[in-house]
DNA sequence: CGTTTTCTTGAACAGATTCAATGCGTGTGG
DNA sequence: CCACACGCATTGAATCTGTTCAAGAAAACG
């Protein structure tokens, strides 16, 4: 048995007293997934749901020609997989551990359980849904109207609020990614990414590495991203 | 008092019977929306959600800087402005009808009645929620990988699955719809879409018109789409 | 220490946008 | 009921942003 102080105040629990919590825990299984592990495969049966307790995954699309796309990351406290909240039967995409992680998982059929039981966490459950669609509509919006310059300025943005790490130089992105991550979420390549990149680096905004991005200027890559900067 | 045969099938409320069809429809209230009119609009507070009965709805998001997308079009029988589902005090888009509707509309407290009394409800409504949130990332991916031509091709496809009409010439679109609205849907620009769409005309494929398409060879379209076509 | 993965950078190219001008329908107001 | 204005559509030409192609350097890994 877990102990409930794991979950104890993460959002879609945040509500629940010690004994809900035990109840949740009850069928709840523990996993560890190495960096690069597949948790779920696009396409597999949805038989469970997930919530990440630590680390980072990444939710990647891949079409029938290869190319693939990162729909998102999630962050430690995040719901993940839930196919069945949205009565599907195989999950739309694959995620990938970008990190070491740590996964709780519970088979389907404790999902109307939950519901019924805990209103709490139904409710909490459908913002995340909602609030991914929100999400994915803004990304709509974006590439519709956007240069790829303000795409990858509002990438850099969005990770460095859900994953930034203040160190000396800036705010660094607290988990490996590559220049062709960043191309998978603007939808560019990795071609154009490194050039805007470079560049920024020779101006002082941010500091490249391998697989690391640090964000120095964050107001500077703001404006970009709204496309007020003074050429 | 509405009566039960006005939604007795529709998807959301097909495994209801007669009382409980009586018990949704007691607080409902019906509308009429001319041509052009909005039902709501961006960032107004959502206090009700809403159902077509008949007509065509174009939901339209807009941007700061005016730049604006249609992120979907509603078809009869379908929930929408359901913000209340997904913990939103606001509508994340506006609603306007594309030909005359009738909608029906409950303020938002039924909302969770109507979950708790109707399970079959709620689980359509999120089934509905968890499609547009695949149908979006579908968007996403398209526009990151595909060539203007084939979102063209694709948008014309789902706009004949979903509201096409046969007609002599071939399958029509049963709504107005300008070339402006079709590069709303793409993220291309008007002339791109005329242009395209003249040179699939002199093809054959489709017929264009003032606010109107018909499509007259689907499955040439399906291989543009799929990008399968021989040049 | 060689191999692989990631990243960088130049040059040529192309698809789509932007700018501009014009034509066509349709619905409105005189 | 007709004229005219406005919204919608077409099409050419110039331009540009970002891709594609190509080559190679640097960092990590076994």
């Amino acid at each position: 048995m877990l102990d409930r102080s794991l979950i104890a105040g993460m959002p879609p629990f945040q509500e629940l007293d010690g004994d809900a919590l035990d109840r949740i825990l009850r069928d709840a299984r523990s996993s560890r997934y190495a960096k690069n592990a597949s948790v779920f495969e696009q396409e597999e049966e949805a038989s469970a749901f997930h919530f990440l307790l630590s680390g980072h995954i990444r939710v990647v699309r891949t079409a029938p020609d290869g190319h693939q796309i990162i729909a998102r990351y999630i962050n430690e406290g995040e719901l993940f997989g839930i196919a069945v909240a949205m009565g599907r039967k195989t999950f739309p995409a694959s995620a990938v551990a970008a990190v070491d992680c740590v996964v709780l998982s519970w088979p389907n059929r404790e999902w109307a359980q939950f519901q019924a039981m805990f209103p709490s966490f139904g409710a909490s459950a459908y913002e995340t849904i909602g609030s991914r669609l929100q999400d994915t509509q803004a990304r709509v919006m974006e590439m519709s109207s956007s240069q790829v310059e303000q795409r990858i300025a509002n990438a850099l943005l969005k990770l460095v609020n859900q994953a930034g790490r203040k160190t000396a130089d800036g705010i660094e992105i607290d988990f490996p990614i590559t220049r062709q991550d960043i191309a998978e979420m603007t939808g560019t390549t990795l071609h154009t990414v490194s050039r805007l990149l470079s560049a920024w680096e020779d101006e002082g905004l941010v500091k490249g590495g391998r697989q690391k991005v640090t964000v120095r200027d964050p107001h500077q890559i703001m404006l970009i991203a709204e496309n007020r900067r003074r050429k």
